[in-house]
DNA sequence: TGCGAATCTGCACTTCTTGAAGATTGGCAA
DNA sequence: TTGCCAATCTTCAAGAAGTGCAGATTCGCA
């Protein structure tokens, strides 16, 4: 996801309007790691904004994620998840305490793959579940 | 998943009764390659069987997966998908008419992933979207 | 055949997300 | 700088998927 300031020229570029509640959620996201849901930054906007509302979190992560800037994830947590993050890559989910991390996986051209013929194939995710080093310490 | 009449034996050898709702869930999910939703489940059990409640239809689903007989699937497509096929594989779902077929994939472990460091993975799942061969000769 | 635990049904309720309508406001034009 | 109006925001209702609960029913052993 491009930086606040850029994406403040963008929506303007595009007849878009740049409200104060959007350029909260340009900040939020901006660089952010943790792949929160809609929810939880509403929480966090509503620190700096109290009133905000949970339909225009929605709303402003839909845009974006449909402008491309940023990515909305299923990650069968329940809440989809919204990654500023748009570079091809995949994820780890800790089971215990739902951390998410991100996964660079390469070579993956030399998988042996069956079943896909005649599919044309858009995309493709990997997702890995298990338990993050503190959950699995704890655990032990 | 095992036949109807293994799994009559196995649920009486657990003290689990089986019920006539059960039996046609067993017969309908035997074999099944539709990666069905408990929704749809449920509209073909009450032709079958009129007045079975979509209720029983979760729960039987639920048990038999916590049974390790079926597996249920987040695909991202809304509805968790039942899947009485416990091998290892994959999934590939046609974006345009959510059609589902299943994927083997092997040579994984040629795969370099970084970013796992420290998780204990558990499972690991691998998701294609895209158009299936009908669909995408339509788009065409 | 009878009994009691297991199961089924019906329904309320939760969570996540979207639709709709009226109030508000950003940004351009004058 | 002011005013306008389409775009946006808030509020609230509602849809979709699933689960919890309670009372009615029934399987399966004695
Ligand atoms: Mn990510
Ligand atoms: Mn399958
Ligand atoms: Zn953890
Ligand atoms: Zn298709």
């Amino acid at each position: 996801m491009r930086s606040p300031a850029e994406l403040t020229e963008a929506f303007r570029a595009h007849g878009l309007k740049v409200t104060p509640q959007r350029q909260l959620l340009f900040r939020l996201m901006h660089g952010n790691e943790c792949h929160p849901t809609a929810e939880s930054l509403f929480q966090s906007a509503s620190e700096q904004m109290p009133g905000i509302s949970l339909r225009t979190v929605y709303q402003t992560l839909n845009d974006l994620a449909s402008m491309g800037e940023l990515r909305s994830l299923d990650l069968g947590t329940g809440a989809v998840r919204f990654d500023p993050n748009i570079d091809e890559h995949h994820h780890v989910v800790c089971d215990r305490c739902g951390d998410i991390r991100d996964v660079y996986v390469s070579g993956s051209d030399a998988l042996s793959i069956q079943g896909l013929d005649g599919f044309a194939v858009s995309n493709t995710s990997i997702l890995f579940n298990g338990l993050c080093p503190r959950c699995s310490a704890v655990s032990e």
